[in-house]
RNA sequence: CGGGGUGUAGCGCAGUCUGGUAGCGCAUCUGGUUUGGGACCAGAGGGUCAGAGGUUCGAAUCCUCUCACCCCGACCA
């Protein structure tokens, strides 16, 4: 490509509302132009790169046996309905009618439209397994698009959706999937991490998710320093509580006037904050629960939810405090109080001996409170809260570290959900009716684009991996218009990488060396050969790898160019 | 959705408090000189000051409403 035909839409200055480094640079190298929030054009150079990606994913997953179609993106509301998301999906999913006023959506995922196909054409166990995916546009009303594309409203998604007789080829393909996962993000050039995953809502079992570890990642993730276990922040399993400690103190009834937070409370005492225990009242399916936490940890509310009898919970109003505790919030404790409520402490409480925590009288605490001693041992004990740093991950291996991930892929062990709810049935080998199984796998591939550039850029700019490189090589001729030699040297590389297959662009712009190296930088193209008379007269070509900090010359032969280029 | 903030030339910003000819840098166009890491000289074009309404002799500036965008918190590729 000669880059005096290809639009470049390179900015020297970064653009006042772009937060994070990789929207920045995508913006200032012309990849994206945003036309409302979270929607954006590719602009051509991004747009090669996007291609790259969905290359790479299309022939791993073609690979490893997955069939491609292409599903409408714009859906109708029967589908939905029928699954029961119509009402589920909310405000995110964007809604509109056509002309006679029939519901339809732009498709955020597409498991209803898949399974209708399954539903249509499949009929024996003789057709199953399968594997189908697509690439395509998918829009999710976000509340609030944020960091370009990497969480855009409108972006690119490869979705796939498997369907099995039985659980034990589920898992077969699942395993088959986390492996062409792996692949492909080896391929595409970054650094990845596998992690456990809350299976969620959705009504699956296991599910884990590809993470880009990137410091302006959304995701927290929980990593063990010894071991392969990693896990996101929502489900990463936090550790029992060693042997509790012998009861030194007796319990007394402090004055805490106004100090309704752990912090407040721990600080009036001096106190550590470790030593008091938050106390959140609940209510769910009509029944009052006590969650107790130590007051230096975090409820987690997807474990919360998880909890036997605890789905769909939610925080007591003050009237009910007052009529279950007799007392307010900031001072409501698990001491004295009636059977009804069922007191679940986090293991972390539950290993507490002389803690402090709420009278149930308003502006005091108590403190010395002992278990079995002060008030009844927990009757029930579980994991309430998201881990921290330097605890025990599972199993002995080390300690959890915590860092940020970006989320790029998920798989996922769906289960019947939608294959019952849209009314699947294939006859099994003694000609029964089954519903078949299903698997679900994602990859957010224009929010790929993002990451890697999160993790791999300058302060010159992007620095992109050959493999979804906008260009593998660029050349840079020095003083083209006036030079023959350069004009006859670049004319002989320029032919031959093309011949030779490779990606290549000229930069027959004309422009001054300064601009030109500094667009070179910006776009991230790995490979740059400069070819000017100060090189030719001692014979040579000047090639620099974006990485490397200086240029080292070569041959002025095609040939060395080529074999820098097979490493 | 709640909280905070910003809308002035293609981009980055000043001007708004204290009302009085709409500015700066970069980019763009023309001519010339330059040409190995974002050149220099001379000239030029480009604005419904987000929109609507109001106050005023007079509004980018004061008041009211609306819209858009960005940032911080509960959900997801």
């Amino acid at each position: 490509m000669r880059l005096s035909q290809f639009p470049l839409f390179t900015t020297k200055e970064t653009p006042a509302d772009a937060e994070i480094v990789s929207h920045q640079l995508m913006l200032r190298a012309g990849l994206v132009r945003k036309l409302a929030a979270g929607l954006y054009t590719w602009a051509p150079l991004g747009l090669r790169v996007l291609r790259k990606v969905e290359a790479i994913v299309r022939e791993e997953l073609n690979r490893a046996g997955c069939v491609e179609v292409l599903l409408p993106v714009v859906q109708p509301a029967e589908l939905w309905q029928q699954s029961g998301r119509w009402n589920v999906m909310g405000a995110e999913m964007l809604r509109l009618q056509d002309r006679h006023e029939r519901d339809f959506c732009f498709a955020p995922t597409a498991e209803e439209v898949i399974t209708t196909l399954v539903k249509e054409e499949y009929r024996s166990y003789k057709q199953l397994p399968v594997n189908f995916y697509q690439i395509g546009t998918k829009f999710r009303d976000e509340r609030r698009p944020r960091f370009g594309v990497m969480r855009a409203r409108e972006f690119m998604m490869k979705d796939g959706y498997s369907f099995h007789m039985d659980e034990a080829d589920l898992d077969r393909e699942y395993l088959n999937m986390r492996e062409a996962y792996s692949r492909i993000f080896t391929r595409v050039g970054i650094d990845f991490r596998i992690v456990q995953a809350d299976s969620g809502n959705i009504g699956g079992t296991a599910s884990e998710e590809f993470h880009v570890l990137a410091s302006s990642g959304e995701d927290l993730l929980a990593v063990a320093s010894e071991g392969q276990y990693a896990a996101n922040i929502e489900a990463a399993v936090s550790p029992a509580a060693g042997t509790r400690g012998a009861a030194m103190e007796a319990l007394q009834k402090a004055h805490t006037p106004d100090k309704t937070t752990c912090a407040e409370v721990a600080a009036y005492l001096k106190r550590p904050l470790e030593s008091t225990v938050k106390s959140l009242a609940v209510e769910a399916n009509g029944k009052h629960y006590l969650l107790l936490l130590r007051g230096d940890h975090e409820a987690n509310q997807i474990k919360i939810g998880k909890l036997e009898g605890l789905a769909g919970y939610r925080l007591a109003n003050e009237q009910e405090l007052q009529d279950a505790y007799g007392s307010v919030a900031g001072y409501i404790g698990p001491v004295g109080i009636g059977p009804d409520i069922t007191v679940i402490a986090d293991h972390a409480v539950a290993g507490l001996a002389d803690f402090i925590c709420g009278a149930n009288e308003k502006d005091y605490h108590l403190t010395g409170i002992n278990w079995g001693r002060d008030l009844p041992e927990p009757a029930r004990v579980a994991d309430l809260r998201n881990v921290v740093a330097g605890e025990a991950a599972p199993n002995g291996q080390g300690h959890y570290e915590l860092v940020r991930g970006i989320e790029v892929g998920h798989i996922f062990k769906l289960g019947r959900k939608y294959s019952q709810a849209m009314g699947v049935s294939v006859l099994d080998t003694a000609g029964q009716a089954q519903i078949p199984i299903m698997g679900t796998y994602g990859i957010g591939v224009s929010r790929v684009v993002g990451a890697v550039i999160e993790q791999s850029h300058d302060g010159s700019g992007i620095i992109w991996p050959d493999a979804i490189a906008p260009f593998r090589v660029l050349i840079t001729p020095i003083n083209l218009q006036k030079s023959e030699r350069v004009q006859q040297t670049v004319d002989i590389l320029y032919r031959g990488l093309q011949d030779a297959g490779i990606d290549v662009a000229l930069d027959d712009r004309g422009l001054r060396p300064g601009p030109m190296f500094a667009d070179a930088d910006l776009i991230g193209i790995p490979h740059r050969i400069t070819v000017g008379d100060r090189g030719l007269d001692q014979g040579v070509l000047e090639y620099k790898h974006r990485r490397e900090p200086e240029a080292r010359n070569i041959p002025n032969e095609l040939s060395a160019v080529l074999e820098l280029l097979k490493a």
